[in-house]
DNA sequence: TCTCCATGTTAGAGTACTCTAACATGTTTG
DNA sequence: CAAACATGTTAGAGTACTCTAACATGGAGA
């Protein structure tokens, strides 16, 4: 039995950080081009040019000569969960682990593409159970770890009852 | 003013990993051979031979020819910074998200080259503070966290209170 | 000792990117 | 309309790995 073939290579870090990036420039202007791609990630506009060949190829951009660059349909899907993946690590870094912005940004750039789908399931289903805290809320415990974190030990409120061999 | 140059580049992905390798290889027998290596990673010896010249150039590992393959101190330093690291992460994706053990260690693999100094640490605390819960046990948001995993919903007594608007 | 075999090394090709530099195209403007 | 400028493309080199295949070394047994 030959491996079906429809079932496509996954994509190289590379690849995804290209398409993703023409994704977050789609939704905020109307066209795409290599231009925009190169100043934004701050590379060459021929290494663009040539991730764009790669990207076509995979049908997940057209690209005409000199043209605009435009999502596919599967582009658009991928890219989008690409940017979800994203989102959802700097809410988790940012939000929960405490960890600044800038450094959030860039931990999550390099981890979007490397968690698998059920870390990712998993992470999203923490910031939910977070962000639907009964109380509407930052939950008790959750002020509590940003307590340790930034203090080095736990709030009054939360260290009795210890029982430890 | 000439960039300090005692300041080294950092190690890609791919030596980190081989230097990861040598280190786990390193703590559970007398010598470390190149063949070891190979067999450990699925990588072919002649690529690990690569590998080895390089690491040597950074003097984290010494290797005579056709001798066995030694960590310096630095070299040992900085491996055992990245099993930690990568323990560590094994142990959130495992024991918090709720992510099975293979599928942990596999992302680990891959997030313990790209997490920052600064994540680490933050994820090094939300364990710390899970593990020293006043009360010994499991805390209990997080035994909520993980029915709310499993159900997709709160368990009874996490749901009292609601005030959304 | 000598031969065999496990292990290690080297050479050379292939992949997937990066860049610079030269050149092509298309748009704007005088 | 044509020159000037912005943008895009191509060619070719460089890096950091991967592999296969051929060859070298060294230690153990006949």
């Amino acid at each position: 039995m030959i491996p079906n073939e429809t079932k496509k290579k996954k994509l190289s870090s590379n690849m995804e950080d290209y398409l993703e990036t023409i994704y977050i420039l789609d939704q905020k202007r109307e066209t795409v081009r290599i231009k925009d791609i190169s100043a934004l990630m701050d590379v060459k506009k021929s290494s663009v040019n040539n991730a764009i060949n790669v990207l076509s190829e995979r049908e997940l951009v057209r690209h005409e000569k000199y043209g605009y660059v435009v999502l596919t349909l599967e582009g658009r899907q991928l890219s989008k969960a690409i940017k979800k993946r994203h989102d959802l690590l700097v809410r988790f870094l940012g939000g929960i682990l405490g960890v600044d912005e800038q450094t959030a940004v860039e931990d999550a750039c390099r981890m979007e593409h490397v968690i698998s789908s059920v870390t990712n399931d998993r992470l999203r289903k923490f910031i939910e159970f977070v962000d639907t805290c009964p109380t509407g809320e930052k939950p008790e415990w959750l002020n509590s770890l940003t307590y340790y974190i930034e203090k080095g030990k736990r709030p009054k409120t939360c260290t009795k009852k210890i029982k430890r061999k």
